[in-house]
DNA sequence: TAAATTATTTAGATTAGTCTAAAACTTAAG
DNA sequence: CTTAAGTTTTAGACTAATCTAAATAATTTA
């Protein structure tokens, strides 16, 4: 059993070890609000338990038992998103928050129930893949809009940036999931991409940046 | 802003004085499974937060702000409890536990929303009313079943005693929320009491203990 | 009403999680 | 290869919640 900290912990350092080999003490520290020498600590603990690798000065993996907890910590952040967008009628941009309370909730038999109830969904209301209940995820072949070429379409699938910000503005451009956007232009100066939603003639103009964080499928 | 435990100690100070004027230091700690120094620890902190009136050796009543956050924690609660055996088919003794931890997820939308999802149920799985969200609550007047006279009749609508054991009892005996009852006889010696469920020529026979556990309204 | 019993509080420790400041280590530059 | 800069760990302290044991207050009993 761990404590709502420690589950924290191993959920950050599982998103973080997606982008690298090994995460460090300082990515920890930021992402998750405290300082080094707090991490440093959770990390001997965690250590301790035999739920992650840790070279200490070189960072830190999970082990097996302990990416499987993140899983499901993750699995259980998800379902939670689902169910208060398709349920509760809450926007994509206000749920994070909750999820990040509901997440901790331990009963097993409870989030397979909330599973059920809403039909096994696949992904969350960002685009992101709920793991089923025994830790196995569905790899979508997600591709940023700033991949795309002039005259290329896509479906809009996911996002990468989370903040209700980013997602408000997304809503206001109705860049919203499963609409169809086509590349009609990519200025040179910035990158910035010019693009359609569903075929409307109306034309918006995205930053490079915002480019990145909108994937789409094909 | 309350911690998990300080809310867990108004809710029981909230229950306990239900029975009793003031509520005493082993009270607590005997429905909190912890010591009676801890608890004065606590109460301390909760009388410097003036969420209760603490009188050292005599005992601790609420004041108006630890009253309107307990009843906070009980309408989440029994909210939870609702949706548990409503949406996801638990069964009445299945849900207590999980509501313990739900009933501290703090986002007020939160719980409108899923008051709201519901359709405002007035009631919990186990017959007890659910504050409205000004902190209101609907009191029934519930009598137990060692009240009623021979040949009195009366429909189950509440229950005392919160055990699993005690609930799945009830439900093989057939004596579930919405039932009716017919009391049969009352057994001089040792006063348990003989009724039939729902007109049924079946006679069931229950201790004086549980026909006190069991309330009627009529 | 004095003694015995019971209830409650105080004293002093412990554990989880956190912090600041200082020391130690790694990496990058010159 | 040595120094400077940046990163990480260690040392020592703090808060919230808990505990055991001892002291004290309240209540019951004789
Ligand atoms: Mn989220
Ligand atoms: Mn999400
Ligand atoms: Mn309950
Ligand atoms: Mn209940």
């Amino acid at each position: 059993m761990q404590t709502f900290t420690e589950e924290n912990y191993l959920k950050t350092i599982y998103k973080l070890s997606e982008d690298a080999e090994s995460v460090t003490t300082n990515q920890l520290a930021a992402v998750l609000h405290t300082k080094a020498a707090s991490v440093t600590d959770m990390l001997k603990k965690l250590s301790e338990k035999k739920l992650i690798d840790y070279i200490p000065y070189y960072g830190v993996t999970l082990t097996e038992t302990g990416k499987r907890i993140a899983v499901d910590v993750v699995r259980r952040h998800r379902l939670w998103e689902y169910f208060l967008v398709e349920k509760l009628n809450f926007k994509w941009d206000e749920v994070h928050e909750m999820a990040e309370e509901l997440e901790h909730i331990s009963s097993v038999e409870l989030v397979d129930r909330l599973d059920q109830f809403m039909g096994h969904p696949a992904y969350d209301p960002h685009g992101d893949p709920i793991p089923d209940k025994h830790g196995r995820i569905k790899q979508h072949e997600f591709k940023p809009i700033s991949q795309l070429s002039v005259d290329e379409c896509g479906v809009i699938s996911g996002v990468r940036e989370h903040s209700p910000a980013f997602l408000q503005y997304l809503e206001k451009l109705n860049l919203m999931l499963g609409n169809q956007i086509r590349v009609i232009e990519v200025l040179v100066y910035d990158q910035s991409v010019v693009l359609t939603v569903n075929q409307s003639e109306n034309k918006i103009s995205i930053s490079k940046e915002a480019a990145k964080n909108i994937l789409v499928t094909s």
